[in-house]
DNA sequence: ATGGTAGAGGATCTA
């Protein structure tokens, strides 16, 4: 079983490198941050011909998330229930025995931003929720665009990142203390390259210089551990023509469900 | 040097 996430930046520009990805991939499912659509817009007839379901969660020009899946979805949630947000940036739901949750974490522009506020409280309410996911499902994956670098190792030059929003200790602290609830970061079950990134600045040559960051995740609880097999990044779709500016990273599991 | 690029939408806001 293969499940990955992308923050497309745009769905509506992004399509005919999604439909490739996953003709080329086949994931199971694929989880979209990012999608920049409202739900009327969402390009459902096109993602079901290549043999895929969508649930999404779009609002206009920013935001939103999407699950494209080989199975259908059951029991979807939008947002983080009891946490008020205008903002569409969770969508959850279960295929088979596997409970996904794909998030698109707030940017928080800079430490000293409302956003950065904002960005803090967010995690607070997705932690809290999250115990208790966690205590319904054995099988939890949360999945998606987290904007936090989890360590300097994650990030191109972390001198010049020190205490910058993606790299603060408040936001590192936040996905420790999700990961704090039983989960781990699939990335780091398996040995990696070093100076593998997710994220590179569409500015000043960014990616061909390799100046990027790792902030895009696949957290998965520990039951899901014993079966992982392997987590990659895909970096071949960032070096496309009007590319987005993060790359796909997949997991890949032994059981069949 | 406080820039630069991309997307949405139609002047800025967000990342």
């Amino acid at each position: 079983m293969k499940i990955a996430t992308w923050n497309v930046n745009s769905l509506k520009v992004r399509l005919p490198h999604v439909i490739d990805w996953l003709n080329n991939h086949q994931p199971d499912i694929l989880c979209l941050q990012e999608t920049k659509l409202i739900d009327d817009h969402f390009p459902l007839h096109d993602i079901n011909a290549l043999g895929y379901h969508c649930l999404f969660n779009g609002q206009k020009t920013y935001n939103g998330v999407a699950i494209l899946s080989k199975l259908a979805g059951n029991d979807r949630i939008l947002d983080i229930p009891q946490f008020s947000d205008e903002q569409k940036r969770v969508i959850s739901a279960t295929y088979g025995d596997l409970r996904v949750v794909c998030v698109y974490v707030p940017n928080g522009e800079s430490v000293e931003s409302a956003k950065y506020q904002y960005k803090l409280q967010w995690l607070t309410a997705l932690k809290q929720w999250l115990q208790q996911e966690l205590i319904r499902y054995e099988q939890l994956i949360v999945l998606g665009d987290f904007n936090i670098a989890p360590e300097d190792r994650d990030v191109y030059d972390p001198d010049a990142w020190r205490d910058k929003v993606l790299c603060s200790q408040p936001e590192r602290d936040a996905l420790n203390d999700l990961i704090g609830l039983g989960l781990k970061d699939s990335f780091r079950l398996f040995e990696q390259p070093e100076k593998s990134y997710t994220w590179w600045d569409y500015r000043m040559m960014a990616f061909r210089l390799n100046r990027g960051l790792r902030i895009d995740h696949i957290l998965i609880s520990d039951v899901l551990t014993k079966h992982c097999s392997a987590c990659s990044i895909d970096k071949q779709p960032r070096k496309l023509e009007r590319p987005s500016d993060h790359a796909p990273v997949i997991v890949e599991f032994k059981i069949k469900e």
